[in-house]
RNA sequence: UGGGCAGGCCAGACAAUCGCGUGCUUCGGGGGUACCCGGGGCAUGAGGAAAGUCCGGGCUCCGCAGGGCAAGGAUGCCGGAUAACGUCCGGCGUGGGUAACCAUAGGGAAAGUGCAACAGAAACAUUCCGCCGAAACAGGUAACGCUGUGGUAAGGUUGAAAUGGUGAGGUAAGAGCUCACCGGCGUCAUGGAGACAUGGCGGCCGUGUAAACCCCAUCCGGAGCAAGGUCGAAAUGGGCGUAAAAGGCGGCGGCCCGUCGCUGCCCGACAGGUGGACCGCAUGAGCGAGCAGUAAUGUUUCGCCACAGAUAGAUGAUUGUCUAAUACAGAACCCGGCUUACAGACCUACCCGUAAC
RNA sequence: GCGGUCAUGGCGGAAUUGGCAGACGCGCACGGUUCAGGUCCGUGUGGGAGACCAUGGGGGUUCGAAUCCCUUUGACCGCA
């Protein structure tokens, strides 16, 4: 992932936030919003409930994974971030993977191909 | 063979494919020749606690980090180790365990103050019940400790704790009043570096609490890598630098000494430091061997260092084989400790019991 | 990174020089009042048959700890 694509700013999460849509699934949530630009910036987070350090690193890295590997054809032009919920403790990659899959379809941005 | 005790060590391994951070290298493209963008290769990439932040340092800034006083805090048997410590090592005392061994905030209560509820006569010198009637005083009887003053802490009651304990002598009754043994205290001698131990002598002997205030001894200036430094877009628009003496004001996060800064006019032309970038930033009180030391540890000896360095924060996914292995858990300036969490695997020494020889 | 506060029955919240823990209010249960319900009045209300055990957990000091000390868990707050 390179440096650019990753969302940071405290305007930028506000703004999605605030503006932004949001849909959610058994393991993550999705807030989604058009950025203007021509390539994508993404966020992955777990907050305190997920647990300590270790089960936020992991949740963060097999969202990023399921997202890499994720064969959906993913527009340009959005600001996404994934928030883990306190549910993906002891969960399988492919299962986070399905999961993320089907809130980007829920979220509408997915163009059928 | 059953149980226990102390210490050490490891913290899944290997292979394949894809993916990430850092360093080096190479290729392609752009370019204002400072660099920027993209791809490939090689190397390397979390812990024993990285954690809690409970202590101690290094480093940086606070003008210097100097002296004194006050306040506050910490530590507290002895000796040693260390950069330092509240840590560690070796001892001493006390307590626990059959033992290996374990625990131990363990200075001072005759410097002073406070507290000790309830109960009890009394919780610093106290007479409620009790005991005595020897001596002295007063009163009284037919007579008598009969009454008061008096003597008495041996016994009773209460309590966590009652004026050293047990026994004997002694006495009017009693009392370390005297003696024996035991406990404490003081003192002397011997051993030891010391805490202390052993022995002698002295009747010197009301309690607990200092993790109550306090006293004594020792130690501590404050803040923290978001420290601090360099370069500096955009926006803002006026402050900044230099300058003698006295006085005044202020800073040095308590005060004093001491010390530093500011304060008119004039002159000069930039200044400030946000988003961001870079440095700080990984060679360090480093690791291994030898030697010295009971040990902690030290070392002017020898060898090694490619050995994480992110900045919304890099270690993951899938498959296969082995296996008991799915525990606790993620570096954020760096070290030394402490404390807490933890599936298990292995090694070493020792103790108790049982059986056989 | 630095620093601070709090935790007591089902709930809120008392009790501090260290001396009977659960005051007081709410809620709940039972009884009374009513044709019935509410209001109101009364009784009870941590656990346990009892002995005793209970102040977030585990130790310690003390005759005695909710209170003092150490350690730990959780919740919350402040500064940069």
């Amino acid at each position: 992932m390179l440096k650019k694509t990753v969302l940071r700013g405290k305007k930028n999460f506000s703004a999605i936030y605030k503006r932004g849509k949001s849909v959610g699934d058994r393991y993550v949530v999705l807030f989604y919003r058009k950025n203007g630009l021509d390539y994508n910036r993404i966020a992955f987070l777990a907050s305190k409930k997920v647990g300590n350090s270790v089960k936020r690193n992991r949740a963060r890295r097999l969202m990023k994974e399921s997202y890499r590997l994720t064969g959906l054809n993913v527009p340009s032009g959005y600001d996404f971030i994934f928030i883990a919920r306190s549910t993906i403790e002891g969960a399988k990659c492919r299962q986070v993977q399905i999961s993320l899959e089907s809130a980007l379809k829920k979220s509408g941005v997915i163009k059928k191909s």
